[in-house]
DNA sequence: TATTGTTATACTCTATAACTATA
DNA sequence: TATAGTTATAGAGTATAACAATA
């Protein structure tokens, strides 16, 4: 087997694992995705947000509806432009994402199981590098971008 | 970044590359692992495939119809058992999947494009034991299971 | 009655384009 | 006129359940 098929096939199991995992919280992988990048650059627009993340600004609003309804971020109209709406995570917000960081590393530990400590980091070293080589954004998931099959 | 999400990110990236790729064979990503697996094991029922791919046998049908369409594959009656057929790749299907190699192995070329051939074992070494240890069946993508996000 | 493959149906997710309110 | 966010719409992909043929 290939290292690209491998990749192809962990990579959709992990992401399976995940999204169970992170479901117990009442999360979805994207709206985790999402609540990480608001936390993470405070005040973005949703022009900005869909940029980042890769999505049309339109299917961002769905989303950032259901994170709003749940009290984990708000949008706070721009007084400068009130076309725009400045994103911010609440505090629920950011407490949440400490659970999910929690749920993150239980999620890492059973994937990596079989792998030693020292293993583990040379699989970082070598993954990190063809996620470098490849220009993929930092902590940003392509699944927001449609892969059609 | 931990592993577990630098192999779902690399592996959707993957994904991406390799159905841009075979798309210019036609194929997608599902079409050309039936094809594989029906060329691996002749004359399995639609049932044994889908059970073997772990998709609902009635999503199979327009796959089939699809693949059996281009004479990719065939489908044969089963005299013992009218009710069955039994799935055979034709000749145009096994040299299709020749090119499918050829695509696959460039596609990995270039995915692990900043590795030395050196590190390409080693990491096909640790992405096999993960494999392995999570009983993932060897050449199936999980991306056969609807995985709701 | 049970099983194989097929079809019908309803649901989710998506991109595109039209819309509104502001600029 | 142009832009930010929103809504409407249509298309693809899916699982479930009903169906016809065969056992």
């Amino acid at each position: 087997m290939t290292n690209a098929f491998l990749l192809a096939q962990l990579g959709a199991y992990a992401t399976g694992r995940f999204a169970e995992r992170i479901g117990e919280l009442g999360l979805t992988p994207p709206l985790t995705g999402m609540l990480r990048a608001i936390a993470a650059t405070p005040a973005m627009s949703q022009q900005e947000l869909a940029g980042h993340l890769g999505m049309p600004p339109s299917r961002l609003v769905a989303f950032l509806d259901d994170l709003e309804g749940r009290g984990l971020i708000e949008r706070r109209q721009n007084p400068a432009d009130r076309r725009q709406s400045a994103l911010y995570a609440t505090a629920h917000g950011t407490d949440t994402l400490r659970a999910v960081g929690d749920v993150s590393r239980a999620h890492d530990e059973d994937i990596t199981a079989p792998l030693s400590p020292a293993e583990r980091e040379r699989l970082a070293a070598l993954l990190g590098r063809i996620a470098a080589h490849h220009g993929l954004t930092e902590g940003v998931h392509p699944g927001y971008r449609t892969v059609r099959h």
